[in-house]
RNA sequence: GUGUCCAUAGCUCAGCUGGAUAGAGCAACGGCCUUCUAAGCCGUGGGUCGGGGGUUCGAAUCCCUUUGGGCACGCCA
């Protein structure tokens, strides 16, 4: 179905263009100035030069051709040329109606559905998750799922970092500690031990020491370089192993990305890109792309009307090894392969456009995209302290992502329970509820692109803009359905009403509303718009509750009425939430 | 140095395909709980939209310039 201001902007293109003007100029938005009226038309006044006309002339033409309208309570044109209009509430009802009747609330089927791929989180393996994975675990999960909902096919990938010298580092540490393991013996032809030899807490040591000790010890430096090209050309013992490191580290992963509830859909790494490598290298040496500069193979990606030199896309280094632009340039065409997607969706730190720009251009000038895969990067911004500097912890170092989440749901618990006494179990889990929203509503309502402050003092003080009080005001939906229920055996699932209160009205245009928010969040990738969306009709929500008595409302229909209007809210903020990430809890 | 992003209330942020008096939250101050969860609601105060120029009937928004900051700039990812 049509939006809510394009149906309103129809009356309006209808009243221009009866009164002999383009139509376009039509355009219809909510009001800047809500006590002077609910939608404006600024098109008079745009369309005054064209016409030779003074706009309040053109505004009084179509405001006297929209007089007997049944979308419009009042139509005036002001001085010097807008039209001012409120809107008739049983209009309001019926778009409301028509559009809680549809299963996606009035969004449309898109008309060609696109395939995109969503490259988002990117940790390392064997090495535990920190607040830096935070941002784009949380803001590409609400991409991919806005996109999603917005009716595309979508595949949100983790894309490991499985592949390079860590893996090689790894090895070489554990056959000094445990040189007996079969993985190790040069000779050995029997089934490799399912158990892994070592436990997540035991790879999470090794990594940084084995890492640490290859900038002091060049000899074992040499020894990691060894193991990760034997590992890379196939040596059955290190993939053995290797495939253990990686299921030890995934498992983890897994598990406490699931505590986000961020869920990735393919859970390839640049492993998986590696066999595109040799072809990939082969193609651009063969199609003249590729040459030798300062001993590494690249590819010049600089354009006439570059404003500053742009680096050669590095294929290979000079020693003949891959690095990251070659595994992202591979993992490119893994991707054409399986996927041949409209759009891939890097969101990655805003400080590697320059990396994704080459990489892209390299891309598109070899030809290992087609023309019409879109190729996108999202730069986020950096997560700062308080102070305004990078978050850190106390003592300087990084903040384990468990940590920080279990931080803030213990402040949550406690918060709960103080004055209400709620059974133990069930306050762990609205605790981790509350957390959950706390944290990915503070990052989410900032622009994604900027820089933002991570202050959990703020987030989980939890007044005003903020997850806990949009997840509060759900409550409160439930808590009347619940009673509601209780007294009447079930929900009404029809009996709307006309809104009769300013505030009624308020909320069913915020709702009405949703499916054009829906369009420009994902057009715009932008899931703050989401939050900016949820937070005004929660405000507007609130509003109406206050001044409305509902389970103390005598008459029935009216009762009902406004019972459907709870309903219909609490599912438009269920499916925000859910596009943001998070869920309220039954009680709080 | 070059490029790029940013600068809006004391603090944290919206608004930026040009429209009327620039909006929220926090903090401050004043009201509202025998009534559906006061994690709430209602109200007050607080701004040369970094500075300067320009385009326009109209600029926080577009262009130029300047100041201050962040970030990036071939073999780490």
């Amino acid at each position: 179905m049509k939006n809510f201001l394009e149906v309103i902007a129809e009356d309006v293109q209808k009243a221009f263009a009866e009164a002999g003007y383009d139509a376009a100029l039509g355009r219809v938005t909510f009001s800047n100035r809500p006590d002077l009226c609910e939608v404006q038309c600024n098109g008079a006044m745009a369309g005054a030069k064209q016409y030779k006309k003074a706009p309040l002339v053109i505004a009084n033409d179509v405001a006297e051709r929209l007089a007997g309208s049944k979308t419009f309570s009042k139509v005036e044109a002001v001085a010097p040329g807008f039209l001012n209009m409120d809107l008739e509430p049983a209009f309001v009802l019926s778009y409301i109606e028509k559009m809680m009747g549809e299963e996606k609330f009035g969004v449309n089927a898109p008309e060609k559905q696109q395939t995109i791929v969503i490259d988002y989180g990117g940790p390392n393996v064997a090495k535990p998750l920190h607040v830096g994975h935070l941002r784009p675990a949380i803001i590409g999960e609400s991409i991919k799922r806005i996109a999603r909902y917005a009716g595309h096919k979508v595949i949100g990938d983790v894309h490991l970092g499985d592949w390079g010298m860590p893996m090689g580092q790894i090895i070489t540490e554990l056959k000094v500690r445990k040189p007996d393991l079969p993985y190790f013996q040069e000779d050995f032809s029997g089934e490799y031990p399912e158990e892994a030899p070592f436990t997540i807490s035991e790879l999470e040591e090794i990594y940084p020491f084995a890492s640490k000790k290859c900038k002091e010890d060049d000899d074992y430096k040499k020894l990691a370089l060894q193991a990760t090209a034997d590992l890379q050309n196939g040596k059955p013992g290190y993939r053995a192993l290797w495939k253990q490191i990686l299921n030890v580290s995934v498992t983890d992963l897994k598990k406490n990305y699931e505590k986000l509830d961020v869920c990735f859909d393919l859970w390839m790494g640049e492993s998986d890109a590696d066999p595109y490598i040799p072809p990939m290298v082969e193609k651009m040496k063969a199609d003249g792309h590729a040459h030798i500069s300062e001993g590494a193979l690249v590819v010049d990606v600089k354009k006439e009307d570059d404003k500053k030199e742009i680096p050669p896309c590095m294929i290979l280094k000079s020693d003949g090894a891959a690095n990251y632009e070659t595994t992202d340039l591979a993992t490119i065409m893994q991707r054409e392969k399986d996927f041949a997607p409209d759009a891939i969706i890097y969101v990655v730190d805003k400080r590697q456009e320059l990396h994704f720009d080459q990489v892209f251009r390299c891309a598109r000038k070899t030809g290992i995209v087609r023309d019409t895969t879109d190729l996108q990067f999202i730069g986020f911004g950096t997560m700062n302290g308080p102070d305004g500097k990078p978050f850190k912890t106390r003592d300087g170092g990084v903040l384990r992502l468990e940590h920080l989440l279990g931080q803030i749901k213990d402040k949550m618990y406690a918060r709960i329970m103080e004055n209400k006494e709620l059974d133990p179990a069930e306050a762990e889990d609205t605790a981790a509820k509350i957390a959950l929203a706390a944290v990915k509503y503070g990052d989410l309502s900032n622009q994604a692109s900027k820089d933002y402050i991570f202050d959990v003092d703020r987030f989980t003080s939890f007044e005003g803009d903020t997850g806990p009080y949009l997840l509060y005001t759900m409550v409160r939906i439930k808590s009347i359905l619940a009673k509601y229920q209780e007294a009447n055996g079930a929900l009404p699932i029809e009996g709307r009403m006309i809104p009769d209160s300013k505030a009624q009205k308020e909320v069913l245009k915020d709702m009405a509303g949703f499916p054009a928010m829906i369009a420009d969040a994902f057009a715009e990738r932008a899931p703050h718009k989401v939050c900016a969306y949820m937070y005004q009709m929660a405000n507007d929500f609130n509003s109406f509750y206050h001044g409305t008595k509902i389970l103390g409302e005598e008459d029935a229909v009216k009762q009902k009425g406004y019972i459907m209007l709870l309903r219909d809210a609490l599912k438009i903020f269920e499916t925000c939430t859910g596009l943001l990430g998070f869920t309220a809890p039954e009680r709080m």
